[in-house]
DNA sequence: TTATACCCCGGTTCCCCGGTCGGGTTTGCA
DNA sequence: TGCAAACCCGACCGGGGAACCGGGGTATAA
């Protein structure tokens, strides 16, 4: 009966790893998990693991092979975070039927709950990749003025 | 760096129990433990733990004793899910330093993640355990009309 | 062909949730 | 005063997931 709304730790490392590639996405190269692990301080055989559920889920693509690593799969601006937490955390696929509440009170709570959900994932949905890297491009300004 | 947004089933049966005690607020009498658990089908010494934590967060009050039991220490429409769901879930206690983010990425990050955990408070928040009472009945109404 | 880098699978450690139990202490009532 | 009803407290446990680590396999560029 928990409401799938985790974000995670291993969301915040998928996220890092995919603002990282946006950042490279521009010359069309691969980047090596151990580059992205290293710049964005990930534990790289985690972020393995991500980056593999990120390449089943299709937002990114690999190759193989010696000058391999990942790319992103569609431009930044394509990608929302929602895309990213839900393949992570895994909450569209599990479309369990739950244990049904059968009274009229888990009814109406399960009805919030689903509420709180929606609203949680409305926030992710309105976000691209995109945004995230502009948004860091605008910090890291403010942080040299600051230093000036 | 989990966002502490986690309905679980800990909170769902705080909210069963609270409703119960809700209904039964207009009568100034308190409601003993086995009763709710049984009511509403919760393991009474898992609920008996749970209004421990309510009663020190103050939500409930308790009257200790033969004929005693568990009392709603304010009004239904006095208490929000927020209320209550935060000092089950423990969420607004922590207040830990966490691990800082230091890169203008993982700034950006917790931004957004905050502004979830806000959007998902905000359903919370406007809920009362009244509004879950009157939409019990409201629900119940209907069953009874499709029932004739 | 060989080094590089991804791919797959399993195991480990730790923590928390859901739930149980035993043994208190307080209180109402006969 | 004594008993029982009810709350109070802390320990414990099984299961599952998060966070990681390793080993060995496979594709690919140089």
């Amino acid at each position: 009966m928990a409401l799938p709304v985790e974000l995670s730790c291993k969301s915040e490392y998928a996220l890092l790893a995919l603002v990282e590639l946006s950042a490279n996405h521009a010359n069309h190269e691969p980047m090596q998990i151990r580059q992205i692990a290293t710049q964005q301080n990930i534990p790289d055989r985690y972020l393995e693991q991500l980056l593999a559920t990120l390449r089943r889920a299709g937002l990114v693509r690999s190759q193989r092979g010696a000058r391999g690593g990942y790319l992103l799969a569609r431009s930044p601006w394509q990608i929302t975070l929602y895309d990213v937490v839900s393949c992570i955390e895994g909450f569209d696929t599990q479309g369990e039927p739950r244990d049904t509440p059968e009274t009229s009170e888990g009814l109406v709570i399960t009805e919030v709950w689903q509420e709180v959900r929606q609203a949680a994932e409305a926030v992710l949905q309105k976000y691209t990749l995109q945004d995230l890297l502009e948004r860091c491009h605008a910090k890291q300004q403010v942080d040299i003025m600051y230093y000036i």
